[in-house]
DNA sequence: GTGTACATGTAAAGTGTTACATGATTTC
DNA sequence: GAAATCATGTAACACTTTACATGTACAC
């Protein structure tokens, strides 16, 4: 399957019309953020393509006032084709890219007062996601059965992520403020800050 | 943060050095495997790229056989305050991509036997990758946290996911199973296949 | 003998993001 | 009066994947 911007558009469209102003709020706040993302600089030429496919049609609501003409997009009988299509082939694999999860691999070389603010900073983040997934899901049609499923996925893993931080929490921190011990750390390729940074420590400590 | 290929290269360099060939294994297969990925056609330019900067340095290991030589790489000084630095930055959000959730989304234009066929198919994949870092967590190395830290993480999201599947298949399946009632699904946007299937399934039953 | 592992690298193509350009209206 | 929301769109840039090119050695 091909997971592009223009399958996700076609896949909104399917639900109700949008235009593409709609579409990138609804990839930002909507069911869909957990999994995907999209800016205007994606989404708009996107639309532009499919309307020249034939897949989505549009239909232009000029406002009175000075503001741009609405494009509402709406999918064509050919549009929902080449979206069953697209979801009858084979889901190509997860892709979960993390730069908190790189950051926790190399947690020793990273100064810990600053770990710690990292750490916090990303259980809120979380927590905050989770508080809006789960606000979204009160709102959701009952008749949609994939929405719920979704949404429900979303909140398990959340929490499990948010349970899993705060348990480890203090362990981690407890290890390195009592690093004293210090040199045990890693293969020794390349010790710079992460020395200098255990000496700090023991001058703030005295 | 910019955790881009380059990055990740002084990453794993500060671990130990390496050739572009088991960098590449190490993200495909190691510890980094989650939430990382990068192809040869990635890793190579960044590791000559790296070089010229003097953020790591080369050996070539010139092998008797016909092989070509391998360029094995280790991290400089520069190159360890470069990923240090790289490091102390703000993390950016996690990205997540999975088409599994996207057709999850759309279940209901699926037919319920390719439905089946896909979701036990994940389930299988998440087992599979689940047994897999398992594994590895046995073989870390005692005196690297973030190793075990991002091991643990991954397990718990994996079981997490799983008893989840899991625990929904049925539910899921015979919601699917008794869709006889049809029609009551969403804003009729586009009705096609769903329709056409769900009289051949009644056919079927006949 | 067929496939896989080892091993490096390039070029083209695809896909997406960021920043820009434009501008009214509403909320703080 | 500043900032956010609504609203569309383009162009330059970044990054990555895929496919290609090349070739040995070993296991089944």
């Amino acid at each position: 399957m091909t997971m592009n911007v223009r399958t996700l558009c076609l896949g909104i469209l399917s639900l109700h019309e949008a235009t593409g102003y709609e579409i990138r709020k609804m990839v930002e706040e909507g069911t869909f953020s957990h999994f995907i993302d999209a800016s205007y600089g994606s989404i708009y030429p996107a639309l532009a393509q499919l309307l020249k496919e034939g897949l989505v049609s549009v239909r232009t609501e000029t406002a009175e006032t000075g503001r741009p003409p609405r494009k509402v997009y709406t999918i064509t009988r050919q549009g929902c084709a080449a979206l069953e299509a697209a979801l009858a082939t084979d889901p190509a694999r997860d892709k979960f890219k993390s730069e908190f999860l790189f950051q926790m691999l190399f947690m020793d070389r990273i100064d810990p007062a600053q770990l710690a603010l990292t750490y916090d900073a990303y259980i809120a983040e979380q927590e905050a996601e989770l508080a809006r997934i789960s606000c979204q899901s009160e709102e959701l049609p009952a008749d949609h059965p994939g929405a719920r499923f979704v949404n429900d996925f979303g909140r398990t893993v959340l929490s499990a992520i948010i349970t899993f931080l705060k348990q480890r929490r203090e362990e981690m921190m407890e290890a390195f403020a009592t690093s004293g011990k210090d040199g045990s750390a890693t293969s020794g390729a390349c010790r710079t800050a992460q020395t200098i940074r255990n000496q700090t420590i023991r001058e703030e400590e005295e």
